[in-house]
DNA sequence: GTAGGGTTAG
C-alpha cells in the first residue's frame, strides 16, 4: 500500500510524466481504489486538463464544488480555452475572481488567449490592467499572450470591411459599455491600412517593454508582422532574433512565409526552403503548404508539387493546398485528380477543400462535376460557407446557369465584394448589364462595399457586352478618379472593347495609344482588331495588327479574317499563314456532346486529342485512375473534329456547349 | 504561451 501511495505521489508531484489519458485514467482509477478522492482531485483535474480533456476535468472540477482551490479553477480555465470554449473560461474567470480567490501567474495565458479569440477588446485591455496591478507583466508567458492578443486586435482592424465591423454581442454583455461603434467611426476616416500598421507599432511596443523574450515572442511578433503584411518588419524580426542568440524554429519559418507567398519573393522562399532543409523542417506541414503556397505563386506549380509529394503525412491542409495551387495556376484538370486523390486517402473535404476545387469546374465549365460537388457541399452542410457559395455562383454562371447562380447568390446570408464581384461578373457574361450595373451600384451605395480593380472589370464586361459606351466610360472615370484604382490591363481592354463594338474604331485605337506603354498587352488590342474585322476597316486593322503581332498569334488570323471580310483573299491567306506557323498547343477541354458523353480533349501541336470519351463522371474517375489515356475516337466525334478548326474547337467548350440541355 | 490552407478577373 505504501508503494502504490509513494508511486501515486511521486507521479502527481510531477504530472507532467503522464503523457496520455489511458495513463491519466489509470492513475485515477488508482486513486478512487485506495484513497479518499478529494485530497487528489485538483492534482488529478490538473492533469486532466494539461491533456486537454474537457469532460473528464469538468467532471472533477464540479466535484470540488461549491468551493473550488484555485488549482481547479486555474484547471478549468485552461481547459476550457484550450477546447475553444472561449466564453465558458472567461465565464469561470470571473466567478473564481467574484469568490475572492487570488489568481496566480498561470490563469493569465489562458484568459489572454480565451479575449483574442472573442475579440473582446475592452475586456482583454482590462485584463492587461489587471496584470500590470499584480505586477506579472515581466512573466514572459503572459507578455507572449499580450503580444499575440493585440496582434489579432490589430489585424482585426486591419481586416475590417469598409461598412461595418461585428462586435460581438456577448461582449457588450459582459463589459457593457460599447465603444466599438465610436472607434469604428474613427478608423473609416483613416486609411484602413495605415490602422492596422499602426496598431502593430503598439504591440511592438509592448515587445519591447519584456524584460525577458523567447522564441515564442519573437514569432508571436513575426506573425502579428506577417498577417498585418508588413513584410520588411517579418524579416527585419528574424535578423533581430540571432542577434539575440535565438534560432528561428519552425513557427518562425511557418509564420513569415505567407508573405513571403503574398510578395511573392521567390527568393527568400527558396532560403528558406534551405533553412528548413538544413535543419530538418522540411517534413513540416505547416512549412510544407507554406512553401507551397510561395512556389505556386510564383508560377513555379511543379516546385509546389514536388514538395507536396515528398511530404510523408499529408494532413488535410497539405491537401488543399496543392489543389488550390493548381487550380490557381490554371491547372484545372490536375486540381481535379488531386481532389479526387486525396478523398480516396480517406481524407474528407472540409469547406476550404471545396472553396479551392470548384473554380476548376467553373473554368472548365463542368456542369455536371460541379453538381455533384454541390450535392456533396449540401450533403456535409457547407452551404452556408461564403467562400463556397461565392464559387459556387461563379461555377453556375460559367456553366451557363445564370437562375441557380443568382438563386444562391440570393439565399446567401451574408455577402462580400467577392461574392458581389462574382454574381455582377456572372450576369455580365450572359449579356444581363442592366442587372450586373444595379448589382454594382447596390453594392456600392446601398451595402457600403468599396469595390476594388475586380469589381470594375466585372462592371465594365458588362458595359463592353451590352455596348454602354457612356456608362462603360462613367464607372472607368469613377474607378480612376474617385476610387485611386490604377487601372490595369483588363480595365483597358474592357474600353477597347467597349469603343470597338460601338464602331468608334479611331476613338478606340487613340484610347489605346494613350495607354501606359507597359500595359499594351495584345489583350487590349485583340478586342479592338476584332472590332475592325466586323466594321471592315482594313487601314486601321493593319496598324493594329503591327502592335501585337510581337505579343500574340491569334492576330494574325484575325487580320486575316478582316482581310477576308472585304475581298482581299490573298492577304488573308498570307496573314493565315503568318499565324499557323506560330500556333502554340492550347490547354485541355471538357466537352459535354452527343448525348450526354463527357469528352476530355486535349490538343498538342498536331491538334486535338480526345483523351477520354466517357458516359458519367464516374466513369471518367474510374479511367483516370486506372492511368489509361487515348481511349480512341469515334467516328461522329472524329467528324466534329475534322469540320472544326482548333480554334472553333475550343469554342465548343465553352458554355452554352456545356450546359444543361 | 505561438502556426497553416479558400471564393471574384472578356
Amino acid at each position: 500500500m505504501e508503494s502504490i501511495q509513494r508511486i501515486i505521489n511521486t507521479l502527481l508531484r510531477n504530472p507532467t510524466l503522464i503523457k496520455s489519458k489511458s495513463e491519466a485514467k489509470q492513475i485515477h482509477a488508482q486513486i478512487l481504489k485506495s484513497f479518499p478522492i478529494y485530497i487528489y482531485t485538483p492534482t488529478l483535474l490538473s492533469i486532466y486538463s494539461k491533456l486537454n480533456l474537457l469532460p473528464e476535468s469538468l467532471i472533477l472540477f464540479n466535484t470540488t464544488l461549491p468551493s473550488p482551490p484555485l488549482l481547479a479553477w486555474k484547471s478549468i480555465i485552461k481547459c476550457y480555452s484550450s477546447n475553444a470554449s472561449f466564453l465558458q473560461s472567461l465565464n469561470s474567470f470571473l466567478k473564481m475572481r467574484a469568490l475572492g480567490i487570488h489568481h496566480d501567474r498561470n490563469v493569465f495565458p489562458s484568459v489572454l488567449k480565451s479575449c483574442t479569440h472573442l475579440m473582446f477588446f475592452k475586456f482583454g485591455e482590462s485584463v492587461h490592467a489587471c496584470v500590470i496591478r499584480v505586477g506579472l507583466e515581466s512573466d514572459v508567458f503572459i507578455g507572449n499572450a499580450l503580444l499575440s492578443m493585440y496582434s489579432k486586435f490589430a489585424l482585426q482592424v486591419f481586416d475590417e470591411s469598409p461598412k461595418r465591423r461585428t462586435v460581438d454581442q456577448n461582449e457588450t454583455i459582459l463589459v457593457s459599455s460599447d465603444t466599438a461603434g465610436q472607434n469604428h467611426k474613427k478608423c473609416e476616416k483613416i486609411d484602413e491600412i495605415m490602422c492596422g500598421k499602426h496598431k502593430m507599432q503598439s504591440v511592438r511596443k509592448v515587445f519591447e517593454t519584456m524584460p525577458e523574450r523567447d522564441v515564442v515572442s519573437y514569432n508571436t511578433l513575426i506573425l502579428g508582422y506577417a498577417q498585418s503584411n508588413m513584410y520588411n518588419e517579418a524579416l527585419m524580426m528574424i535578423k533581430e532574433m540571432g542577434k539575440a542568440n535565438l534560432k528561428p524554429d519552425a513557427f518562425t519559418l511557418s509564420n513569415v512565409l505567407p508573405v513571403v507567398a503574398e510578395y511573392m519573393d521567390v527568393w527568400k522562399g527558396k532560403e528558406i526552403h534551405g533553412y528548413g532543409v538544413r535543419h530538418g523542417f522540411h517534413t513540416n506541414e505547416y512549412i510544407v503548404s507554406g512553401l507551397t503556397d510561395v512556389y505556386a505563386n510564383c508560377n513555379m506549380v511543379e516546385d509546389s508539387y514536388r514538395l507536396f509529394s515528398l511530404l510523408p503525412k499529408k494532413d488535410c491542409v497539405s491537401w488543399c493546398s496543392i489543389i488550390a495551387a493548381c487550380v490557381q495556376n490554371g491547372l484545372f484538370d490536375e486540381g481535379l485528380r488531386l481532389f479526387r486523390e486525396m478523398l480516396s486517402a480517406n481524407i474528407k473535404p472540409v469547406p476550404i477543400s471545396f472553396s479551392s476545387i470548384i473554380p476548376a469546374c467553373g473554368h472548365l465549365t463542368a456542369l455536371p462535376l460541379g453538381q455533384q460537388l454541390h450535392g456533396y457541399i449540401i450533403r456535409s452542410h457547407f452551404e452556408d460557407n461564403m467562400y463556397i457559395a461565392s464559387s459556387l455562383v461563379h461555377m453556375y454562371a460559367r456553366c451557363g446557369n445564370i437562375k441557380l447562380a443568382m438563386r444562391i447568390f440570393d439565399t446567401m446570408k451574408q455577402h462580400d465584394l467577392v461574392s458581389w464581384t462574382a454574381m455582377i461578373m456572372g450576369c455580365a457574361l450572359h449579356g444581363h448589364a442592366y442587372d450586373a450595373i444595379s448589382l454594382f451600384e447596390q453594392m456600392e451605395m446601398e451595402e457600403g462595399f468599396r469595390p476594388n480593380s475586380v469589381a470594375f472589370v466585372a462592371v465594365l464586361t458588362a458595359c463592353s457586352h451590352a455596348g454602354m459606351v457612356n456608362e462603360g466610360l462613367k464607372f472607368f472615370n469613377k474607378m480612376v478618379k474617385e476610387y485611386k484604382i490604377t487601372p490595369d490591363i483588363e480595365h483597358y481592354a474592357c474600353i477597347a472593347d467597349l469603343l470597338g463594338r460601338a464602331g468608334k474604331l479611331e476613338e478606340a485605337f487613340g484610347f489605346i495609344c494613350s495607354m501606359p506603354e507597359n500595359k499594351t498587352a495584345s489583350s487590349v488590342w485583340l478586342p479592338l482588331l476584332a472590332a475592325c474585322r466586323v466594321h471592315k476597316n482594313v487601314e486601321l486593322a493593319e496598324k493594329v495588327a503591327m502592335h501585337i503581332c510581337e505579343f500574340d498569334t491569334g492576330a494574325n488570323l484575325l487580320l486575316s479574317n478582316t482581310y477576308s471580310s472585304v475581298g482581299r483573299y490573298k492577304d488573308a491567306a498570307d496573314s493565315r499563314r503568318r499565324s499557323s506557323s506560330r500556333k502554340k498547343p492550347a490547354g485541355p477541354a471538357w466537352i459535354k456532346a452527343l448525348g450526354g458523353m463527357h469528352i476530355y480533349v486535349k490538343e498538342n501541336i498536331k491538334g486535338p486529342v480526345v483523351y477520354s470519351l466517357i458516359n458519367n463522371m464516374e466513369e471518367f474517375w474510374e479511367s483516370s485512375k486506372m492511368g489509361y489515356q487515348d481511349r480512341g475516337i469515334i467516328p461522329l466525334l472524329y467528324v466534329i473534329l475534322l469540320i472544326n478548326p482548333i480554334h472553333s474547337f475550343r469554342n465548343l467548350s465553352s458554355s452554352n456547349m456545356v450546359s444543361e440541355h
